[in-house]
Parts: structure tokens; sequence; C-alpha cells
DNA sequence: TATGACATGTAATCTGTTACATGATTAG
DNA sequence: CTAATCATGTAACAGATTACATGTCATA
């Protein structure tokens, strides 16, 4: 009974159907840009869009008009937009650091045009919150590694480096987005 | 009759048998360190074993001794490692920096026990040099992109601080490889 | 002897990949 | 008319997740 959990792609559909598409743009989109990652196949595209037609968060119309070539333009439900924006503002987890930031950043990059400016300063806030103890905690493993090979040691020291680096990041994007906030834009 | 494709998982397996192990040391392995991202889940694990002993890669032996809890303990075979090698010792394509850079990790986690430090700083020279034209591409996206929203920028603004700080990261693990280098360690 | 940790495995299900199939439209 | 491209899909398969099943051993 409880609601069929959403894969990453469906997010990452329901997101850039914030502008309606046929499932040949959203192809396009996943291929061309930096969204690669999230696979642009049409076995992929074509029945995660089944799906979440029959679980009533898109609803797909044929498009009228020029020509018969029959091209299914995809909308989002009210309750689609609603899962979309639940999904976003979902609080960020120690689990959704360690498990790679790709979720993360899909969830920020969607939240400005699902749901605005405030949504991602939040995102970028509850990141620099889960950071700090993450980090703490992969300085403390490094230092019990004295003993591991030189590559294992490097390696971590890798990943508390780029952890880092996004902290940066989040900082200097909160300031970004108070100032614009400030300016009054739209 | 090409050589069936082996996953990730299979792989990090190969890696850690360079020191023999049970499924039950490996699964451990996975979920108390930093490979939590590869699954230690028995449903995964298990079949993944039959599937590399299958193909000859390791062998199982049953552990006699200390009672007869049945444990089977799995060793590489030549052939598991020296596909383990080959593949450790792939040179780094675009593709692997654009589809995010755990298996390029991993790789080089596995370098030094599987091969020795001379892999280990190949990889390092590799991903160095791999890294620049990526770098140069990305900054001429975000040059792109003056338009664009906020978030979209700023989350293109993260992934290019991401591979500057990977960058860094291997000048100085190469640096560090070739100080040991000279100093003459095993 | 009952509980919990050790150790291994299987079955159902879901998602994604690869490769193929289909038909409409446009360009030459 | 033919080929290329647009646009949508399907089928077979591989791999992972989840949840369950089984049995051993130590300890209270």
């Amino acid at each position: 009974m409880s609601p069929p959990k959403i894969p990453a792609l469906g997010y990452a559909i329901l997101g850039l159907l914030m502008k309606p598409s046929s499932g040949y743009d959203l192809r396009k989109v996943f291929s061309s840009t930096s969204m690669k990652t999230y696979s642009g196949s049409p076995g992929a595209i074509y029945p995660a869009l089944q799906r979440l037609e029959k679980q009533d968060l898109i609803r797909g119309t044929v498009e009228e008009g020029a020509g018969l070539r029959r091209r299914q333009i995809f909308r989002l439900t009210p309750k689609g937009l609603a899962e979309l924006r639940a999904w976003i503002t979902l609080p960020i987890t120690r689990e959704d650091l360690s498990s790679g930031l790709k979720t993360v950043m899909l969830r920020f990059a969607l939240s400005e045009p699902a749901i605005g400016p405030d949504a991602s300063l939040a995102i970028l806030k509850s990141l620099e919150t889960a950071l700090q103890p993450h980090l703490r905690h992969l300085r403390e493993q490094l230092q019990a590694m004295k003993a591991a090979p030189a590559s294992a040691r490097l390696a971590l020291e890798c990943g508390i480096r780029s952890y880092e680096s996004l902290l940066d990041w989040a900082r200097y994007a909160i300031t970004t987005y108070e100032k614009e906030g400030k300016g009054g834009t739209s």
C-alpha cells in the first residue's frame, strides 16, 4: 500500500517536465547536457514515462497540428508536481552524501525551476549542515589509517578533498543566493 | 564468444580477493569501509562470486579446521589476476571522467596491492592528462551559460570545482609517489 | 535450551541496457 | 522514389534490491 518508489530517472523526468516535452525531447536533453549519466536510451525513457503516467504523476496528450506524425507531449499532473517538490525538499542525510552526490545535485539543479530560489537556498544550507560531521568522520578514518598502503590512504584523501571543495562551493552558492535575494529578483 | 563483461562489483571483488576471503568477509569490507557504494547485500555478492567462479577468475575452497561451520574461502586464479590487472591498467578516457569517478578511484585504490606503486603512478598521470581537456570543455560550457538560471550555472560550477580539486589531488599524489620511489621503499 | 551472531544462499521483482522494429515525414 | 531522420516503442537479457530461508556455533 505504500506509494511505489520512484527511481532517480523518474525524478529527473518529472523535473524536466516542468517544461512539457515529448519522450524524444527528453532523450535529447539527457544526451546533450551533463545529464548523460541518466540514460537517454529509449528502452529506459519510454517505460519510465509509462510508469509515471500509470502512477498519475504525468499525463501525455497526442499533439494535434502540423502533420499527423504522432508525438506525445507529457505534462506534470498536480500530483506529479507535489511529488517532485516533496522529493526536492527532503532534508539531506549522511546517506545522501556517502552514496554519491548525483542525486543531491539533481535535486539542487531542479529546485529553482520547480519551486524557486528559496528551495535552492534551503538545500544548500541542509548540505552545509550535513557535510560538517561527514568530513569530521572521514578525517578520523584517515587518522586511523597510518599503516595502510599509500594508495588506500591517498584515495581517502581524495574523498576528503572533494567534500571540502563541495563545502566551499555550498558556502559560495549560499552567499550568491542571499545577495540575489536582497537584490529583489523575480 | 567475446569475453562476458564484468560489472564494477565484480572487479571490486577481484581486487579484494588479492587477500583470500569468504563472501562474508567481503560483505563486511563493503559495509564498513567507503566501499558502501558497492552493495554488500548477500543477494548481490553471492551470485557475483558464482559468476566469477564460473568464468574461472576465482576459485572457492571450503575451509577445513576449527569447527564444521562451512565457510568458503575464495582466491584469485591466475586468469582472474590477469583480468584484474588488465582492467586496472586501462587508460583513462573522457567517458570515465564524465560518468562519475567511482570506477577510476576504485582502480586507483586497487592498483597498488594488485600491481605495485608504478601502476598507481601511471593511473595518476593518465588521470592528470585526461582532466585538463575535460576541464577546458566544462569552462567553455559555463561561458555559454550566462543566461541560464542561477541553479543550473551553480551546479556546473560545482562540477568544475570538483574536477579542479581532483586535479590538485592527482598532482599531490604524483609527487608523493615520486618521492617514495626515490626513497626506495619496497 | 533459547537467543543471537555467524555464514551462506534463493526467489520475486524492478530497472536499465542492447538491439531491434515500426511508421511518418522531409530532402535529394 | 529512396534514403535519412524523426519519434515511438518492444523483447530479451543482466544485475541489483529486498526479503526470506537455512543451518552452525557460542553463550547465558
